[in-house]
DNA sequence: GAAAAACTGAGGTACGTACCTCAAAATTTC
DNA sequence: GAAATTTTGAGGTACGTACCTCAGTTTTTC
């Protein structure tokens, strides 16, 4: 049979109440006594029951997802991931409450995340840019002890918060060989489009691009990132510009994620035909745009990956435990028509 | 609050041991009473609180992995991720012991499954060959009351048994289509290698392969499958064989689950060098093979899903639960150098 | 070495469900 | 309508941990 606090109590030559203060990090307790406990945990290799803990809390973990109130169809799919698992994670005993900020207004983000208290939220998933106001306001949430990782957006590395989503670089490479790969001998110019290049993720997602399409295919070259700010007629006569002020263009790279833009001008283009299109995360869009021949490839992430993995990774924080490495990385997966 | 089974019971006007009757399937209730409770259910939306039910069992659920005993480097990644889950799932209360399975040698596979009982397994995760007496063997384990998937090696589809694995002939298409795109404009042969034709693996990959190939690239042609039966030296005199009688060949594709073998030889002969190779399964010989550029495509099932996937779904089973259809669907993954 | 402070122990209740027993009630059988 | 059978109710214990209180003990402070 497993040890329980009880025997743990027996091996460590203490009580149980002070058993559960170490587990549980109260304070008040030597840290001699402190150390016996932790002693007797490796000893008898206790691991807490963590069946029994959720219930005698009496309450569920409520882990917030802060997501910007409007963003694309890729926002849309892990809204409705977060929404399917509230379902599935009643019974858990775990809610997931969905926090809406103003993508443009840092000082908005910064002041709802003020509002989060130890009292409503053990976790918080944060999905903002990276700007100094928001990077201060999570400092101050996680001062105030609620576990915070960064989700699909990055923050700054320095502050030590764990990140979950994909490696932009290497989605951007994988972007690049992908695109090197299906031109095969063909030659000319590549034109990069993405909403923002302010974007820390448009920044990496170009420099592996880049970077494959540099060193190993000197026969391709790309053109500077071009900026839709998601506005449709804008990528149109980008498009447009683009194509007349350069007679090769062999492939396009949509490196934001809504690509459902450029892919309806693109079809309306009888000038695309032919090219290699590549775009970023499945979407109706993308989906649709692939499974028609529109477009030859996808770079993705799973979105229910990412919402499992944020939960996880808070859950786990919350019980101090560690948690699968190999489990939680997000891959970045590669879509074709045949494996949609 | 969330109802819990005293609600319940107030709300059906029974008794509580009536609601763990009804509950728990237990006998010796009228069909009226049954029919009351679950009414109940519906109308004040009752959810059994699962954490509560676990721990209430006082025992682990217990789902087994009948696997091969040998079957190369991705069965061991296999079993290496239940061992992972194993550590893990202790403190959710389930255990996942692995069953060794021969593979040749299908009474001895029947005879195994048929030392299963309810009581040391809530579940089992089958991956055995299709052979009747595996099937009639899967029927009986079934009967007795022990749930039962299919894992990775899918069995004749009409038992109404539940598969988790990817869809074979999709991963074929997959491979079949990077593969021409691969090539380009160039034209030639293609050689299929497999460890065997017998199993329906192979026979879907095959399937899906030759249909993209067939369909859109005439300059293409596939040669029939070529079986190593896993042995070095008769795959090292097949290749020979091939590439002695057709000079046009331009791609490989390594059907089976082991690719460790073809790629050792590939790599030693300098005639494949340019030729596009495309193999199963991440596992070290292809991870290694990827970076060096050795073989251009893998295509892939999560080891980590596959494992994961069948506990929930067996867990859901035992639980009467339905699962997250999203959540379950193993996907068939690309993998190049860039996106490891 | 006495007072204050810090620490520890003993005991309790609670969480929501599973599973058990036994008696009482309802229903069916003859 | 009496006996046999089936169905139901009432009550209990158990799981392993969290969280609470309060008295008692040890350690620190001056």
């Amino acid at each position: 049979m497993r040890p329980t606090t009880k025997d743990l109590a027996k091996a460590a030559g203490v009580s149980l109440a002070t058993v559960d203060r170490v587990l549980n990090g109260r304070a008040g307790v030597r840290q001699k006594t402190v150390d016996a406990v932790n002693e007797a945990i490796e000893e008898i290799g206790f691991e807490r029951n963590q069946v029994a803990a959720t219930l005698a809390r009496q309450r569920a973990y409520r882990f917030g997802f802060a997501l910007p109130r409007a963003g694309g169809d890729f926002l849309d799919e892990i809204t409705a991931r977060i929404r399917e698992f509230e379902r599935a994670g009643r019974a858990e005993m775990i809610e997931t409450p969905i926090l809406h900020l103003d993508d443009k207004d840092p000082h908005g983000i910064a002041r709802a995340l003020a509002r989060l208290s130890p009292e409503t939220h053990d976790g918080i998933a944060i999905m903002a840019p990276e700007t100094p106001q928001v990077r201060d306001a999570i400092g101050r949430v996680r001062e105030r002890g609620i576990h915070t990782i960064a989700f699909v957006s990055n923050q700054p590395e320095e502050e030590g918060l764990d990140f979950v989503g994909i490696d932009n670089r290497a989605a951007g490479a994988t972007a690049g060989r992908l695109m090197a790969r299906f031109l095969g001998p063909a030659r000319g110019t590549i034109a990069v489009l993405a909403e923002t290049i302010q974007a820390r993720s448009s920044l990496e997602r170009r420099l592996g691009f880049d970077a494959v399409l540099n060193a190993d295919y000197p026969g391709l070259r790309t053109l500077p990132t071009l900026e839709t700010h998601g506005d449709a007629g804008r990528a149109q006569q980008i498009l447009y510009n683009v194509l007349a002020a350069h007679g090769d263009v062999v492939g396009l790279y949509f490196m934001g994620a809504d690509a459902r833009i450029p892919i309806e001008i693109a079809r309306d283009l009888s000038a695309l035909a032919g090219r290699v299109l590549i775009a970023h995360e499945r979407t109706t869009a993308t989906e649709h745009a692939l499974r028609r021949g529109e477009i030859d490839a996808v770079v993705h992430q799973d979105p229910g990956h990412l919402v499992r993995s944020a939960i996880r990774i808070l859950r786990a924080k919350c019980e101090n435990r560690s948690t699968l490495a190999s489990q939680e990385r997000i891959r970045t997966e590669i879509l074709i028509a045949e494996n949609l």
